[in-house]
DNA sequence: TTGAAAGCGCTACCAT
DNA sequence: ATGGTAGCGCTTTCAA
C-alpha cells in the first residue's frame, strides 16, 4: 500500500494540512488537544512523512559525499583504511558532510553506479577508489558538474587522482632484496583475471620487473606466482615456490596479508625467515608490525584524507585546486628479511 | 550564487520548461536542434539538475540503508567485517540498495544522527552497530517508522539486535587457558573511559573473571590492563605485565589486533610464544589466522550478513521476523596458546 | 516536436 | 491556534 501523506492524516484528524505540518515539526503554537489528535491519526494511518518531499521546500541539500568502489572481499584492509582517513577529513572540516557508500560488483554494476548517481543521486562529490574511468565515463562525471577525484593507480589520468606509485613500490621493494645480495626473487601477487582488471599487482610487478633487470637478473617467470588475493592463496604459491628445483631465496608479496600466508606456509615447512628465505611485503598494516615484516609503507589512510581534502576544495569551489602529494613509498625494515643464506648462490645461479 | 534552474535554462534556450526536461532525460522526441541550444544554455549556465526536485515527481525514494556508528579508529577490523557482511546480504538482495555510512564522534553527536536521521535522511532502515539506544532514542525511531536493528551487545533490549554475547566469549577463553593448566591468566582489553562507555570489554572481562572464579583461581588485578585499543598500547601493557614479579603465564587479549601488539612486545622480549608465555585474542579476523593466534570467533561478517537480512526483512513488511541467530562463539585453536612452562607453578602460587 | 499546466508531498507564510 | 494557499524544481501528461 502506498504510504498515507500529511493529506490523508488531515482528514483523518479533521484539521487543515498546515497543523499536521506543525505538529511534525513540533512546532510550538499546536493546542495539545490537537497535536494528539494529529498524533493519533498519525499513528493510526503509519504515516511516515517523504524525506524527499520535505527537502524541497526547505531547499536542504542532501550533504553526502559518495564513495565508489569494489567489494572488498578479502583486502579490506585498504579500503578500510582510506574510508578512515576520509572520514576524519570530512569530521575535521565539520560541515556534517555524510560518506555514502557505493559498492560495485562488476564493471556493468560500475558503470550503472556511474550514471545513476549522476542522475538520481544527491552526492556533492564523488571518490572513486581503485577503478578507473573510461572517458566516457569521465565525461559523463564532468557534464554533470559534480566533483570527483580518484585514489590509487590512475597516474597520467587528465581527471584529479591521488595517485600512488605502484610501480615505484614494486622497484624499490625489489632493488631492496637484491641490495642484500638476493638474486633469485619471487613474486606472489593477485592474478590479473578478475573482472575489473585492477592494475595494482601489475604495476608492483612491473617494478620489480625493472629492479631486477637493473641489476642484470634474468627474469624467471616461474618465480612469478599470481593467485588470489588472500592468505589461503599465497600460502599455496608458497609451497610451490619452496618445491622447485631451485627455490627462490627471497619472495616479495604484493601485500601484507599474502605476505602473512607466505610466511605461515614456510613456518609449516619448518624453514626459518629469514635465515632459509626472506620474505617481503606491502601496506605497512598493523600485520606487518605484528609479525614484523618487512614491507612497503604506502600511507593508506593520508591517500584517503587527502583525496578527501581535494574534493572538499573542488566543492568549495576551487576549480583544480593544486594536486596533493603523497609521501613516497618506502621500505619499512622489520625481521623478514637478511641476506640470502649461501653466499656464492650468485655465481652458481650465472654457471648454470 | 544559487544553483540555476530548468526556468533560467528554458529561458536561456528559448523553449518551454518541459523541453528542457525532456532534453535531461534524454527523450527521443526532441529535434536535434533544439536539443542542441538547450545542451548549449544548460552549459553556459553551468546548470546542475536538482536530484531532490527530480526525485519527487518520479516518486523514486532514495533507496538507502543507514549504518550508525562511531569513529573505527583502530578496531576498523569489527566494522569493515560487519560492513563487508552487510554489503555482500545487500547485493544479494538484489534491489540496488546503498549504504549510507554515519560516523558519530561523540554521544552528543550520535543523537544528532539520529534525529537528523528520523527527520531529513531518507533511509528506508537503519543498522546501528556497538552503540546503544536510550528508551527516548528508541522512541524517536518508533514514532518516525524506521525499521532498525542493532549489531553487537545489546543483549536483552526490548529492539531487535542481532547481539554478540561478550560475556561468554571472555568466558569461554579464560576456561579455554584454565584447562591448559594456566593459572596466572592476564586480561588487555580497552579502557572504559572513552566517551561512549562501550560495553564490550567490560563484557568480556566479566566472562574472564567468572571463569576464572569458577575453577577457584584468585582473581589478581595487577593482571588486568586496560588501554586504548590498539597494537602500540597492548604492546606496553604487554611489557609491564613481563616486568612483574611474578608474570602471567597466558594473556587474554580482548581483539586479535591487541593479541597483536602482545606478540610483538614479546618477540622484542625474545618470549617465545606459547613456550613461555601463552596469547589469545578474540575475533577471528585474518590477522588471527595469519599470526596463527588462539582466538575467539565470533561471526563478525556473518552478524552484519544477519544484521541487514533482518532490516531488509522488517522494510519487506514483516512487523517484527524472529531475530536471526548468531552461531555461539567459540575458541579457534592455532599456534599461540599451550600449556604452561613449568609445570607445578599452580602449587607454587598456591602456596604463595 | 513542442508549450502549457497539473501535480509530486511538503513547508511556510498569509490571513483569520 | 488554525486553515488556506503559494510555492520548492522537476516530470509528465495533454493539446496543439
Amino acid at each position: 500500500m502506498a504510504n498515507a501523506t500529511i493529506k490523508d492524516v488531515a482528514r483523518r484528524a479533521g484539521v487543515g494540512l498546515g497543523t499536521v505540518s506543525r505538529v511534525l515539526n513540533n512546532h510550538p503554537r499546536v493546542s495539545a488537544d490537537t497535536r494528539e489528535r494529529v498524533l493519533h491519526a498519525i499513528a493510526e494511518l503509519g504515516f511516515r512523512p517523504n524525506a524527499t518531499a520535505r527537502r524541497l521546500p526547505r531547499k536542504t541539500d542532501l550533504r553526502h559525499i559518495g564513495v565508489l568502489t569494489h567489494p572488498f572481499v578479502k583486502n579490506y584492509h585498504s579500503i578500510a583504511e582510506r574510508l578512515r582517513g576520509m572520514q576524519r577529513e570530512l569530521e575535521a572540516a565539520g560541515k556534517g558532510l555524510e560518506i555514502v557508500l557505493f559498492v560495485a560488483s562488476s564493471p556493468d554494476h560500475y558503470a550503472a553506479h556511474l550514471t545513476s548517481i549522476t542522475q538520481n543521486t544527491p552526492v556533492m562529490g564523488l571518490i572513486i577508489i581503485d577503478l578507473d574511468l573510461t572517458p566516457q565515463q569521465e565525461q559523463v562525471l564532468r557534464s554533470a558538474h559534480i566533483p570527483f577525484v580518484g585514489i590509487n593507480n590512475f597516474v597520467g589520468r587528465s581527471w584529479p587522482c591521488v595517485s600512488t606509485d605502484n610501480e615505484e613500490g614494486g622497484y624499490v621493494a625489489a632493488r631492496f632484496l637484491t641490495a642484500l645480495g638476493h638474486r633469485r626473487i619471487a613474486y606472489i601477487g593477485d592474478n590479473l583475471f578478475d573482472s575489473f582488471g585492477f592494475p595494482t599487482s601489475q604495476a608492483r610487478y612491473t617494478g620489480y620487473a625493472r629492479a631486477l633487470n637493473e641489476v642484470g637478473i634474468h627474469l624467471n617467470t616461474r618465480y612469478v606466482k599470481l593467485g588470489d588475493h588472500g592468505y589461503e592463496a599465497a600460502a599455496r604459491l608458497t609451497r610451490e615456490l619452496v618445491a622447485l628445483a631451485q627455490p627462490p631465496t627471497a619472495i616479495f608479496a604484493m601485500s601484507d596479508l599474502q605476505a602473512a600466508g607466505c610466511i605461515g606456509a614456510l613456518r609449516e615447512m619448518k624453514l626459518r625467515v629469514p635465515d632459509d628465505i626472506s620474505v617481503m611485503g606491502y601496506d605497512d598494516t598493523e600485520l606487518a608490525l605484528s609479525l614484523g615484516l618487512t614491507t612497503v609503507r604506502q600511507h593508506l589512510e593520508l591517500s584517503g584524507q587527502l583525496g578527501m581534502q581535494w574534493l572538499l576544495a573542488m566543492i568549495e569551489g576551487q576549480e583544480q585546486p593544486s594536486p596533493p602529494a603523497l609521501p613516497p613509498v618506502e621500505v619499512v625494515t622489520r625481521l623478514t628479511t637478511g641476506a640470502p643464506r649461501k653466499l656464492g648462490v650468485r655465481d652458481a645461479e650465472e654457471t648454470e
